[in-house]
DNA sequence: TCGTTATAGTTACATATGAAACCATTTGCA
DNA sequence: TGCAAATGGTTTCATATGTAACTATAACGA
Protein backbone atom coordinates (compact mmCIF):
# COMPACT_ATOMS: atom_id res chain seq x y z
CA UNK A 1 0.00 0.00 0.00
CA UNK A 2 1.74 3.78 -1.03
CA UNK A 3 1.62 5.98 1.21
CA UNK A 4 -1.46 8.23 1.75
CA UNK A 5 -1.70 11.95 2.60
CA UNK A 6 0.50 12.36 5.53
CA UNK A 7 0.80 16.03 5.81
CA UNK A 8 -2.46 17.72 6.58
CA UNK A 9 -6.28 16.64 6.17
CA UNK A 10 -7.53 18.00 3.36
CA UNK A 11 -9.06 21.82 3.33
CA UNK A 12 -12.54 20.02 3.78
CA UNK A 13 -13.87 20.50 0.60
CA UNK A 14 -12.31 20.48 -2.45
CA UNK A 15 -10.16 17.54 -4.39
CA UNK A 16 -6.20 18.35 -3.30
CA UNK A 17 -4.18 18.80 -6.15
CA UNK A 18 -1.96 14.87 -5.86
CA UNK A 19 -5.61 13.91 -6.51
CA UNK A 20 -5.47 14.37 -10.01
CA UNK A 21 -8.87 13.08 -11.10
CA UNK A 22 -9.30 11.07 -14.33
CA UNK A 23 -10.84 13.66 -17.07
CA UNK A 24 -13.06 10.74 -18.60
CA UNK A 25 -14.04 12.41 -21.72
CA UNK A 26 -10.79 12.89 -23.15
CA UNK A 27 -9.87 9.09 -21.31
CA UNK A 28 -9.39 7.11 -24.53
CA UNK A 29 -10.29 3.50 -22.86
CA UNK A 30 -13.69 5.17 -22.13
CA UNK A 31 -14.08 7.36 -25.52
CA UNK A 32 -13.57 4.45 -27.98
CA UNK A 33 -16.05 2.35 -25.21
CA UNK A 34 -18.70 5.24 -25.87
CA UNK A 35 -18.11 5.38 -29.53
CA UNK A 36 -18.10 1.54 -30.35
CA UNK A 37 -21.39 0.84 -27.97
CA UNK A 38 -23.19 3.79 -30.19
CA UNK A 39 -22.34 2.42 -33.13
CA UNK A 40 -22.94 -1.03 -32.62
CA UNK A 41 -26.45 -0.05 -31.19
CA UNK A 42 -27.32 1.97 -34.04
CA UNK A 43 -26.30 -1.37 -36.23
CA UNK A 44 -28.22 -3.51 -33.74
CA UNK A 45 -31.09 -1.37 -33.77
CA UNK A 46 -31.56 -2.12 -37.32
CA UNK A 47 -32.65 -5.75 -37.17
CA UNK A 48 -32.82 -6.45 -33.82
CA UNK A 49 -36.61 -6.41 -33.38
CA UNK A 50 -37.07 -6.71 -37.38
CA UNK A 51 -35.18 -10.13 -37.42
CA UNK A 52 -35.30 -11.23 -33.90
CA UNK A 53 -31.56 -11.58 -33.91
CA UNK A 54 -28.98 -10.90 -31.90
CA UNK A 55 -25.56 -8.97 -32.38
CA UNK A 56 -23.68 -12.18 -31.08
CA UNK A 57 -26.27 -14.33 -33.74
CA UNK A 58 -25.54 -11.93 -36.35
CA UNK A 59 -21.63 -12.17 -36.24
CA UNK A 60 -22.35 -16.03 -36.23
CA UNK A 61 -24.12 -15.75 -39.21
CA UNK A 62 -21.22 -13.42 -40.64
CA UNK A 63 -18.80 -15.38 -40.48
CA UNK A 64 -21.13 -18.46 -41.99
CA UNK A 65 -21.85 -16.53 -44.68
CA UNK A 66 -18.17 -16.32 -45.37
CA UNK A 67 -17.06 -19.95 -44.63
CA UNK A 68 -18.94 -23.60 -45.18
CA UNK A 69 -18.78 -25.95 -42.65
CA UNK A 70 -17.01 -24.44 -39.77
CA UNK A 71 -17.01 -25.86 -36.44
CA UNK A 72 -18.65 -24.17 -33.41
CA UNK A 73 -14.67 -23.58 -32.08
CA UNK A 74 -13.40 -22.19 -35.52
CA UNK A 75 -16.45 -19.94 -35.71
CA UNK A 76 -15.65 -18.44 -31.99
CA UNK A 77 -12.40 -17.70 -33.42
CA UNK A 78 -13.24 -15.86 -36.40
CA UNK A 79 -15.77 -13.75 -34.31
CA UNK A 80 -13.36 -13.15 -31.21
CA UNK A 81 -16.61 -14.72 -29.12
CA UNK A 82 -16.04 -17.36 -26.66
CA UNK A 83 -17.08 -20.41 -26.59
CA UNK A 84 -20.21 -20.63 -24.34
CA UNK A 85 -21.62 -17.58 -26.32
CA UNK A 86 -20.88 -19.35 -29.89
CA UNK A 87 -22.81 -22.29 -28.30
CA UNK A 88 -25.95 -20.05 -26.98
CA UNK A 89 -25.80 -18.14 -30.42
CA UNK A 90 -26.26 -21.70 -32.54
CA UNK A 91 -28.73 -22.66 -30.25
CA UNK A 92 -31.02 -19.96 -31.52
CA UNK A 93 -29.78 -19.96 -34.87
CA UNK A 94 -30.31 -23.80 -35.32
CA UNK A 95 -33.39 -23.28 -33.23
CA UNK A 96 -34.88 -20.66 -35.75
CA UNK A 97 -34.41 -22.88 -38.72
CA UNK A 98 -31.52 -20.27 -39.93
CA UNK A 99 -28.74 -22.34 -39.38
CA UNK A 100 -28.04 -26.09 -40.34
CA UNK A 101 -26.07 -28.36 -38.35
CA UNK A 102 -24.64 -31.62 -38.53
CA UNK A 103 -21.57 -33.91 -37.10
CA UNK A 104 -18.48 -34.39 -38.64
CA UNK A 105 -17.74 -37.46 -39.99
CA UNK A 106 -14.04 -38.19 -38.56
CA UNK A 107 -14.76 -36.14 -35.26
CA UNK A 108 -17.92 -36.63 -33.28
CA UNK A 109 -16.96 -33.74 -31.03
CA UNK A 110 -17.22 -31.36 -33.50
CA UNK A 111 -20.66 -29.73 -35.56
CA UNK A 112 -20.43 -28.73 -39.30
CA UNK A 113 -22.05 -25.52 -39.26
CA UNK A 114 -24.21 -24.03 -42.66
CA UNK A 115 -26.46 -21.17 -43.19
CA UNK A 116 -29.81 -22.61 -43.88
CA UNK A 117 -31.77 -20.87 -46.87
CA UNK A 118 -33.49 -18.68 -44.23
CA UNK A 119 -30.48 -17.97 -42.78
CA UNK A 120 -28.58 -17.06 -46.53
CA UNK A 121 -32.39 -15.33 -47.02
CA UNK A 122 -31.88 -12.78 -43.56
CA UNK A 123 -28.02 -12.45 -44.31
CA UNK A 124 -28.77 -10.97 -47.42
CA UNK A 125 -30.87 -7.93 -46.14
CA UNK A 126 -28.78 -7.47 -43.22
CA UNK A 127 -25.09 -7.26 -44.43
CA UNK A 128 -26.15 -4.35 -46.55
CA UNK A 129 -27.63 -2.52 -43.73
CA UNK A 130 -24.68 -3.16 -41.83
CA UNK A 131 -22.68 -1.97 -44.61
CA UNK A 132 -24.42 1.12 -45.07
CA UNK A 133 -24.24 1.80 -41.45
CA UNK A 134 -20.78 1.94 -42.06
CA UNK A 135 -20.50 3.76 -44.92
CA UNK A 136 -22.64 6.62 -42.63
CA UNK A 137 -19.80 6.42 -39.97
CA UNK A 138 -17.31 6.49 -42.20
CA UNK A 139 -18.58 9.92 -43.88
CA UNK A 140 -17.85 11.63 -41.57
CA UNK A 141 -13.82 11.31 -42.26
CA UNK A 142 -12.35 12.65 -45.14
CA UNK A 143 -10.24 10.45 -47.20
CA UNK A 144 -6.96 11.19 -45.76
CA UNK A 145 -8.71 10.90 -41.87
CA UNK A 146 -10.29 7.37 -43.41
CA UNK A 147 -6.29 6.11 -44.01
CA UNK A 148 -4.88 6.95 -40.75
CA UNK A 149 -8.15 5.19 -39.08
CA UNK A 150 -7.37 2.65 -40.91
CA UNK A 151 -3.51 2.71 -40.41
CA UNK A 152 -4.09 3.23 -37.03
CA UNK A 153 -6.27 0.22 -36.04
CA UNK A 154 -3.96 -1.84 -36.92
CA UNK A 155 -1.67 -0.60 -35.12
CA UNK A 156 -3.41 -1.27 -32.18
CA UNK A 157 -5.52 -4.05 -32.90
CA UNK A 158 -4.64 -6.80 -30.63
CA UNK A 159 -1.89 -9.31 -32.93
CA UNK A 160 -4.60 -12.10 -32.41
CA UNK A 161 -7.33 -10.46 -33.82
CA UNK A 162 -6.90 -9.98 -37.37
CA UNK B 1 -2.17 -23.89 -35.54
CA UNK B 2 -4.50 -26.44 -38.07
CA UNK B 3 -5.19 -25.04 -41.10
CA UNK B 4 -8.45 -24.18 -41.68
CA UNK B 5 -11.22 -24.24 -44.45
CA UNK B 6 -10.43 -21.85 -46.82
CA UNK B 7 -13.43 -19.87 -48.39
CA UNK B 8 -14.19 -22.12 -51.39
CA UNK B 9 -15.03 -21.54 -54.65
CA UNK B 10 -19.07 -21.21 -54.56
CA UNK B 11 -19.86 -24.60 -55.11
CA UNK B 12 -22.81 -23.55 -56.82
CA UNK B 13 -24.75 -25.42 -53.90
CA UNK B 14 -25.94 -22.16 -52.40
CA UNK B 15 -27.13 -20.03 -54.94
CA UNK B 16 -26.24 -17.13 -56.83
CA UNK B 17 -22.80 -14.41 -56.39
CA UNK B 18 -24.52 -11.61 -54.94
CA UNK B 19 -24.65 -13.16 -51.52
CA UNK B 20 -21.87 -10.71 -50.96
CA UNK B 21 -20.48 -11.74 -47.55
CA UNK B 22 -19.30 -9.31 -44.84
CA UNK B 23 -15.84 -9.10 -43.67
CA UNK B 24 -16.12 -8.94 -40.52
CA UNK B 25 -12.01 -8.65 -39.33
CA UNK B 26 -12.10 -5.44 -42.12
CA UNK B 27 -15.86 -4.35 -40.89
CA UNK B 28 -15.04 -0.73 -38.75
CA UNK B 29 -17.95 -1.17 -35.81
CA UNK B 30 -16.61 -4.86 -35.28
CA UNK B 31 -12.92 -3.61 -35.36
CA UNK B 32 -13.82 -0.94 -32.88
CA UNK B 33 -15.45 -3.38 -30.63
CA UNK B 34 -12.99 -5.83 -30.23
CA UNK B 35 -10.59 -2.81 -29.53
CA UNK B 36 -12.59 -0.98 -27.23
CA UNK B 37 -13.02 -4.52 -25.16
CA UNK B 38 -9.65 -5.68 -25.02
CA UNK B 39 -8.66 -2.30 -23.77
CA UNK B 40 -11.14 -1.72 -21.07
CA UNK B 41 -10.91 -5.45 -19.72
CA UNK B 42 -7.30 -4.82 -19.54
CA UNK B 43 -7.57 -1.90 -17.34
CA UNK B 44 -10.33 -3.50 -15.61
CA UNK B 45 -8.09 -6.44 -14.48
CA UNK B 46 -5.65 -4.40 -13.34
CA UNK B 47 -8.39 -3.07 -10.28
CA UNK B 48 -11.69 -5.62 -10.86
CA UNK B 49 -10.33 -8.29 -8.18
CA UNK B 50 -7.85 -6.03 -6.12
CA UNK B 51 -10.25 -3.56 -5.14
CA UNK B 52 -13.36 -5.74 -5.89
CA UNK B 53 -14.94 -2.79 -7.89
CA UNK B 54 -16.63 -2.83 -11.18
CA UNK B 55 -16.45 -0.79 -14.05
CA UNK B 56 -19.18 1.03 -13.89
CA UNK B 57 -18.23 2.07 -10.27
CA UNK B 58 -15.15 3.12 -10.97
CA UNK B 59 -16.44 5.36 -13.60
CA UNK B 60 -18.68 6.45 -11.06
CA UNK B 61 -15.68 7.80 -8.39
CA UNK B 62 -13.57 9.54 -11.61
CA UNK B 63 -16.49 11.78 -11.95
CA UNK B 64 -16.83 12.20 -8.27
CA UNK B 65 -13.18 12.96 -8.07
CA UNK B 66 -14.06 15.96 -10.53
CA UNK B 67 -16.82 17.41 -9.41
CA UNK B 68 -17.99 17.46 -6.03
CA UNK B 69 -21.80 16.75 -4.73
CA UNK B 70 -23.44 15.92 -8.17
CA UNK B 71 -26.62 14.77 -7.81
CA UNK B 72 -27.44 10.44 -9.48
CA UNK B 73 -28.61 12.32 -12.54
CA UNK B 74 -25.55 14.41 -13.10
CA UNK B 75 -23.04 11.28 -12.59
CA UNK B 76 -25.34 9.58 -15.19
CA UNK B 77 -24.93 12.40 -17.76
CA UNK B 78 -20.91 12.17 -17.21
CA UNK B 79 -20.63 8.65 -17.72
CA UNK B 80 -22.71 8.23 -20.10
CA UNK B 81 -24.64 5.61 -18.19
CA UNK B 82 -28.08 5.23 -17.36
CA UNK B 83 -29.48 6.18 -14.21
CA UNK B 84 -30.85 2.77 -13.60
CA UNK B 85 -26.70 1.56 -13.88
CA UNK B 86 -26.00 4.70 -11.06
CA UNK B 87 -28.29 3.87 -9.16
CA UNK B 88 -26.71 0.16 -8.72
CA UNK B 89 -23.56 1.19 -8.98
CA UNK B 90 -23.76 3.65 -5.73
CA UNK B 91 -26.01 1.46 -4.20
CA UNK B 92 -22.56 -0.37 -3.75
CA UNK B 93 -20.18 2.33 -3.63
CA UNK B 94 -21.94 3.84 -0.67
CA UNK B 95 -22.29 0.43 1.06
CA UNK B 96 -18.75 -0.02 0.95
CA UNK B 97 -18.10 3.45 2.45
CA UNK B 98 -16.65 4.70 -0.56
CA UNK B 99 -18.97 7.10 -1.61
CA UNK B 100 -20.90 9.46 0.74
CA UNK B 101 -24.77 10.20 -0.09
CA UNK B 102 -26.70 13.07 1.68
CA UNK B 103 -30.36 14.57 0.27
CA UNK B 104 -30.62 17.84 -1.34
CA UNK B 105 -31.86 20.89 1.03
CA UNK B 106 -33.99 22.63 -1.12
CA UNK B 107 -34.90 18.97 -3.15
CA UNK B 108 -35.21 16.37 -1.35
CA UNK B 109 -35.23 13.77 -4.29
CA UNK B 110 -31.69 14.75 -5.15
CA UNK B 111 -28.82 12.96 -3.47
CA UNK B 112 -25.80 15.05 -2.84
CA UNK B 113 -22.79 12.92 -3.63
CA UNK B 114 -19.32 12.76 -2.86
CA UNK B 115 -16.10 10.63 -2.33
CA UNK B 116 -15.69 9.58 1.19
CA UNK B 117 -11.60 9.54 2.50
CA UNK B 118 -12.20 5.78 1.51
CA UNK B 119 -13.31 6.34 -2.06
CA UNK B 120 -10.27 8.57 -2.58
CA UNK B 121 -7.50 6.59 -1.18
CA UNK B 122 -8.66 3.95 -3.99
CA UNK B 123 -8.92 6.74 -6.10
CA UNK B 124 -5.60 7.93 -6.01
CA UNK B 125 -4.35 4.17 -6.77
CA UNK B 126 -6.83 3.29 -9.77
CA UNK B 127 -6.53 6.66 -11.58
CA UNK B 128 -2.44 6.15 -12.13
CA UNK B 129 -3.03 2.71 -13.33
CA UNK B 130 -5.79 3.36 -16.06
CA UNK B 131 -3.09 6.37 -16.55
CA UNK B 132 -0.64 4.09 -17.26
CA UNK B 133 -2.63 2.00 -19.45
CA UNK B 134 -3.98 4.52 -21.64
CA UNK B 135 0.27 5.24 -22.19
CA UNK B 136 0.89 1.64 -22.90
CA UNK B 137 -2.22 2.14 -24.97
CA UNK B 138 -0.73 5.19 -26.75
CA UNK B 139 2.68 4.07 -27.12
CA UNK B 140 2.27 2.00 -30.07
CA UNK B 141 1.65 4.73 -31.98
CA UNK B 142 3.76 7.77 -33.10
CA UNK B 143 3.47 11.48 -32.52
CA UNK B 144 1.65 11.82 -35.60
CA UNK B 145 -0.77 8.92 -35.71
CA UNK B 146 -1.65 9.98 -32.19
CA UNK B 147 -2.73 13.62 -32.94
CA UNK B 148 -4.79 12.05 -36.02
CA UNK B 149 -6.64 9.64 -33.71
CA UNK B 150 -7.83 12.16 -31.47
CA UNK B 151 -8.90 14.47 -34.62
CA UNK B 152 -11.03 11.46 -36.09
CA UNK B 153 -12.43 10.55 -32.45
CA UNK B 154 -13.57 14.00 -31.90
CA UNK B 155 -15.09 13.74 -35.72
CA UNK B 156 -16.48 10.46 -35.08
CA UNK B 157 -18.16 10.93 -31.42
CA UNK B 158 -21.58 11.21 -31.12
CA UNK B 159 -21.57 15.33 -30.56
CA UNK B 160 -23.82 14.87 -26.88
CA UNK B 161 -21.13 13.05 -25.75
CA UNK B 162 -18.36 15.42 -25.19
C1' DT C 1 -54.81 25.88 -3.81
C1' DC C 2 -55.62 21.86 -6.01
C1' DG C 3 -54.66 18.60 -9.43
C1' DT C 4 -51.80 17.37 -13.27
C1' DT C 5 -47.40 16.58 -15.00
C1' DA C 6 -42.42 16.20 -14.61
C1' DT C 7 -38.28 14.73 -12.27
C1' DA C 8 -34.91 11.97 -9.04
C1' DG C 9 -34.14 7.75 -7.78
C1' DT C 10 -35.19 2.72 -6.65
C1' DT C 11 -37.23 -1.80 -7.41
C1' DA C 12 -38.76 -5.83 -10.14
C1' DC C 13 -38.49 -8.71 -13.81
C1' DA C 14 -36.70 -10.64 -17.70
C1' DT C 15 -32.62 -11.50 -20.45
C1' DA C 16 -27.60 -11.56 -21.31
C1' DT C 17 -23.08 -12.82 -20.11
C1' DG C 18 -18.87 -15.15 -18.02
C1' DA C 19 -16.63 -18.72 -15.31
C1' DA C 20 -16.47 -23.15 -14.09
C1' DA C 21 -18.20 -27.76 -14.00
C1' DC C 22 -19.54 -31.17 -16.96
C1' DC C 23 -20.10 -34.99 -20.85
C1' DA C 24 -18.49 -37.21 -24.92
C1' DT C 25 -14.97 -38.16 -27.97
C1' DT C 26 -10.36 -38.15 -29.55
C1' DT C 27 -5.33 -38.00 -29.01
C1' DG C 28 -0.86 -39.10 -27.16
C1' DC C 29 2.07 -42.24 -25.45
C1' DA C 30 3.86 -45.88 -21.96
C1' DT D 1 -3.58 -51.81 -26.42
C1' DG D 2 -5.16 -49.00 -22.41
C1' DC D 3 -5.54 -44.91 -19.95
C1' DA D 4 -4.41 -40.09 -18.84
C1' DA D 5 -4.76 -35.73 -20.92
C1' DA D 6 -6.71 -32.71 -24.38
C1' DT D 7 -10.53 -31.01 -27.16
C1' DG D 8 -15.41 -29.73 -28.80
C1' DG D 9 -19.41 -28.47 -27.02
C1' DT D 10 -23.25 -27.82 -23.54
C1' DT D 11 -25.13 -26.88 -18.99
C1' DT D 12 -25.21 -24.62 -14.57
C1' DC D 13 -24.86 -20.95 -11.57
C1' DA D 14 -23.91 -16.48 -10.16
C1' DT D 15 -23.88 -11.60 -11.91
C1' DA D 16 -24.73 -7.92 -14.87
C1' DT D 17 -27.67 -5.18 -17.59
C1' DG D 18 -31.90 -2.99 -19.80
C1' DT D 19 -36.82 -1.92 -19.67
C1' DA D 20 -40.66 -0.78 -17.41
C1' DA D 21 -43.15 0.03 -13.32
C1' DC D 22 -43.14 2.38 -9.03
C1' DT D 23 -42.37 5.94 -4.97
C1' DA D 24 -41.52 10.39 -3.44
C1' DT D 25 -40.98 15.09 -4.19
C1' DA D 26 -41.26 19.28 -6.87
C1' DA D 27 -43.05 22.37 -10.55
C1' DC D 28 -46.70 24.30 -13.09
C1' DG D 29 -51.16 25.93 -14.71
C1' DA D 30 -56.14 26.93 -14.13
Amino acid sequence: MPAKRQPAPPPAEHPLPEHAPLELERFLPYRLSILSNTVSQAIADDYQRRFDLGVTEWRVMAVLARFDGLSAREVAERTAMDKVAVSRALARLVEAGRVDRSTHDDDKRRSVLNLSEAGWAIHDQVAPMARARERELLAKLDAEEQSWLERILDKLMPPERH
